[in-house]
RNA sequence: GGGCGAUUAGCUCAGCUGGUUUAGAGCGCCUGCCUUACAAGCAGGAGGUCGUUGGUUCGAAUCCAAUAUCGCCCA
């Protein structure tokens, strides 16, 4: 047998058997008719990411599905895969690029996208070798990137056909547009944060008269791009403003007074500047008023020509400070008053948002979130928790346009292309070399790429092969559950729904699990910022994959967010610990030439327990592996393993192992208490995979213990366990647990009596015949576990004892000399104390005519069981109290 | 403004379908143990009127309604 060392290194055996799993394709799947397939597509990480705790949380489950779902004899795929992240991705390089003094635009589009892609493969997916040293199982060989060539052709498959269907429009909106990304943004890019600011009033003079008027502005530099000044039609103070011109300080440039419902009474004076290039609802308001739109500012936000010439080539805040002292020289400031408002900032690089003119691309989503609002409704693709639903709903039932195009190099350039001499313009999936109208071919690509995400939206089909119809499509298509946090719901959860809806026709998995995101032990988003990161391969270096993957499953509850502290992993490695001095222990005993395996018929008391309790875990696994609370499974595998197994069973069978004189008991004692060690392994190898394999290979070496192995030799290819009805043996569970609480209460009355730990008991017990026959039969546990040395029934009350009452029994520990009354006494007081308690609850809840009335009856008898059981104890209490007076 | 979540032991959290729960776990704390697997351990113990107020019910940590505090999302 093995010889392990006292505590477990998770180092030496974790690359060992990554590399083995790895080496032997142990990951791979290929479609098998013979089985059912079970697939989780791995949300692709960025291609500049790096692992952090939300990675490992999400993997650990993902990963536990996998393995476990796997092990039950599924085809398990998960799919593994990058993401381009395109404005990430170009930031990183053009600032490596600035570096060496060089820009982008020096080298051009496609000298740049050649520096993206040597940097990719330089640098980028350093987040799939960390993947591994979480103990990852995707099928790495399928790995895919979202601008390969396979899925670059997806992407413009799917914009093709949604083109042709009218479903792509291009035009002239205010977008998110990000001055320092220098692109347009989708809305759902923009982090809204309230910001303490301040709202000048300013006077606008009207022409051809003395007086003026005041509109109230949170963003004066915008001023600059005024076409108009408008009051809410229904506000009387206004009504004389009609047909006049307000005249724009400063640029003295004319203003219509237009009347728009639009307009808020309570805002400022209830008088606003329009101004139509840079806020959408003055955009919205321009065009309803035929109102021009004049751009002051450029796509870094730098104020133009048009602004006039004191303020061009100022930065937008430059100017608005310009501007305001300006205005306030020449009188056109009538107060500043402090004002708090919403501004947008870009999610990525937390630039304050300019709303923005410009010609983009937008995908109509209305008709393809209804079937997407549909499947979710219908039940056809379930959240856990339910709860998100709701907020997937919202979102749909109110989705607006999305726009796709970025003004980007780095991305899947859009494959719209217009002929320079007719002008015509279509889509296109392979680059044409002349115009299908005329025979020209001067031909324009048009330069904007897509959204990141208009490529992750096809990711659970683009990585099968779609639009081939092939066979991975056919066999892993759909897929089963998707993994990822609440933060995604709306980027991509929902996306992916609707494209998996409309480019297939099938919903792309049956259930979304959102997990809860890793906070720190404060409760705040852990950000680099903050220094409040915890590293995972750092945790890993410290505590072991296992140990981490342990804590987050269980810290994993129902979606809650969880508060992280590095010392939580502790819980973890001591777990790991704990199997692999149990391990150690088995393998300490000698190994006989072959074991002898214990007939069912002659197994004793503890085995039949401990192989009922199994059973029982098992269930509880199953159950709730099944409801994804995988966080209740992996504490039924640790509570079993940990307290029934190592805490009493092993405990048990040691005297059996070290006294037997009978080889073959010896024998079969120790093979059974390797099977069930075993199978513990099995149960717990989805979530904890190193330590489990590391072990149950070395069982599996064991020569003559009979277990069963299947090819390939390595745990995360055997079966998983099930539980069988015929092990379970309530009797034996009934038996042991009597034996255990006198166990317990003895060492109960030990420790509070100070008996020394080595000090034998004698115990004197009084009860019915089958308990007394219980505890005799078993003698050797109270003497093992309790230090218990002689066993009498008797059926009178001894003097000068401690005492317990368990179930029907009553235990009696005289210690003659021993014994501290006053001690026995205030333990004795207590239990009276409590058990007059109960008593007084029940009989008052017996006493409730409409409880006995309307309760159920088997509630009611229960009641008067309980009564009469407290009765019964409380009277022995009260006599062993008079017999140490 | 709309929606969601949280509030239970010193800390972090479970408690699912209302009744074997005067409420569990891990950590921390107290006591005793280096018992030939494990001190990252073993044995024993203390500690909570379940945020507040109402309601439903024979019965509420659990269901409903208000309310307070904290957090998140959307506008």
């Amino acid at each position: 047998m093995p010889e392990l060392a006292k505590t477990y290194d998770p180092k030496i055996v974790e690359d060992k058997w990554y590399k083995f799993w790895e080496e032997n394709d142990f990951f791979h799947t290929e479609p098998n008719p013979d089985k059912e397939p079970y697939v989780i597509m791995m949300p692709p990480p960025n291609v500049t990411g790096i692992l952090h705790m939300g990675h490992a949380l999400q993997d650990s489950v993902q990963d536990a599905l996998i393995r476990y779902h796997r092990m039950k004899g599924r085809e398990a795929l998960w799919m593994p895969g990058m993401d381009h992240a395109g404005i990430a991705t170009q930031n990183v390089v053009e600032k490596k690029l600035a570096d060496e003094g060089v820009k982008k635009e020096d080298l051009g589009r496609e000298a740049f996208i050649d520096e993206v892609w040597k940097w990719k493969e330089k640098h980028g997916g350093i987040i799939s070798q960390q993947k591994r040293c979480l103990g990852d199982s995707p099928d790495w060989n399928r790995q895919r990137f979202t601008m390969d060539e396979g899925m670059s052709r997806t992407v413009t498959e799917a914009f093709v056909r949604l083109y042709n269907e009218g479903l792509i429009y291009r035009g002239d909106y205010i977008v998110n547009w990000c001055p320092r990304c220098r692109t347009a943004i989708s809305d759902e890019e923009v982090d809204h944060r309230d910001i303490e600011g301040n709202l000048w009033y300013v006077k606008y003079p009207i022409k051809d008269s003395d007086d003026h008027l005041t509109v109230a502005t949170t963003r004066p530099e915008t001023m600059l791009g005024d076409t108009g000044v408008a009051a809410n039609p229904k506000d009387e103070r206004y009504r004389h403003l009609k047909g006049k011109i307000a005249i724009l300080p400063v640029l003295g440039r004319e203003l219509p007074i237009i009347f728009d419902d639009y307009v808020d009474k309570e805002f400022g004076t209830g008088l606003v500047k329009v101004t139509p290039a840079h806020d959408p609802n003055d955009f919205e308001m321009g065009k309803r008023h035929d109102l021009p739109s004049i751009k002051v500012m450029d796509e870094g936000g730098i104020l133009t020509a048009e602004a006039g010439e004191d303020f061009q080539g100022m930065d937008r805040f430059e100017c608005r400070d310009a501007l305001v002292k300006r205005l306030e020289d020449h009188g056109f400031i009538e107060k500043v008053e402090k004002h708090s408002h919403s501004v947008g900032h870009c999610q990525r690089c937390k630039t304050m948002i300019e709303p923005y003119l410009s010609r983009q691309w937008f995908v109509n989503m209305k008709p393809l979130a209804e079937p997407a609002i549909e499947a979710v409704k219908s039940g056809k693709i379930k959240f856990v928790p339910k709860r998100w639903e709701k907020v997937y709903l919202a979102w749909l039932e109110n989705i607006r346009d999305w726009c796709i195009s970025r003004q980007l190099w780095w991305g899947h350039r859009i494959p719209v292309y217009r002929c320079s001499d007719c002008g015509y313009e279509w889509a296109s999936v392979d680059p044409p070399d002349k115009c299908p109208q005329l025979d020209s071919n001067s031909i324009e690509q048009d330069p904007d790429v897509l959204d990141t995400w208009f490529s992750s939206w096809l990711w659970p089909f683009s990585t099968l092969g779609w639009p081939e119809d092939n066979k991975d499509l056919n066999y892993y298509y759909p897929t089963d559950v998707l993994v990822s946090g609440y933060d995604i719901i709306f980027f991509w959860i929902a996306r992916m729904i609707m494209a998996g809806l409309k480019f297939t026709g099938k919903e792309p998995y049956h259930t979304v699990y959102i997990t809860g995101m890793i906070k720190d032990e404060l409760g705040r988003w852990m950000s680099k910022s903050l220094g409040n990161g915890i590293d995972p391969l750092e945790m890993i270096e410290k505590y072991g994959t296992d140990a981490v993957r342990y804590s987050l499953v269980v810290l994993t509850t129902e979606g809650q967010d969880i508060r992280l502290a590095p010392s939580r992993f502790e819980m973890g490695r001591n777990f790991a610990n704990k199997l692999w001095n149990a391990a150690r222990f088995l393998f300490m005993q000698d190994k006989p030439e072959r074991f002898t395996v214990t007939a069912p018929e002659k197994l004793e008391l503890e085995d039949r327990w401990i192989l009922s309790r199994l059973q029982n875990m098992l269930r509880t696994v199953e159950k709730n592996v099944k409801r994804y609370r995988l966080n209740e499974a992996l504490l039924a595998i640790y509570d079993f393993t940990w307290h029934d197994y190592c805490d009493w069973y092993v405990e048990l069978i040691k005297p059996r192992l070290y006294q037997s004189d009978d080889p073959v008991k010896r024998e079969g004692t120790l093979a059974l208490a390797l099977k069930i060690f075993e199978t513990a392994l099995r149960a717990l190898h989805p979530f904890m995979p190193f330590v489990t394999e590391e072990l149950w290979q070395q069982i599996a070496a064991i020569d003559g213990l009979d277990i069963q192995i299947s090819e390939p030799r390595t745990i995360m290819r055997q079966q998983y366990p099930e539980s069988a009805k015929r092990f379970i043996d309530k009797s034996a569970e009934s038996d042991m647990d009597t034996l255990q609480n006198v166990i317990q209460a003895v060492r109960n009355i030990r420790a509070d009596m100070g008996v020394p730990p080595k000090a034998k008991a004698q115990v004197l017990v009084t009860g019915p015949d089958s308990a007394i026959q219980i505890l005799q039969e078993h003698s050797h546990m109270l003497e093992t576990l309790a230090g218990i040395d002689n066993l009498t029934n008797t059926t009178d009350r001894p003097e000068h004892s401690a005492s317990a009452i368990v179930g029907e029994l009553e235990i009696f520990v005289p210690l003659e000399g021993l014994i501290d009354l006053d001690i026995e006494r205030s333990r004795l007081e207590k239990e009276i104390t409590r058990h007059e308690g109960m008593l007084e609850g029940i009989k008052k809840k017996l006493s409730n005519e409409s409880f006995i009335k309307k309760a159920p009856e088997n509630i009611v008898l229960r009641e008067r069981e309980k009564e009469n059981s407290l009765e019964e104890k409380l009277s022995k209490f009260k006599k062993n109290r008079l017999s140490l007076s």
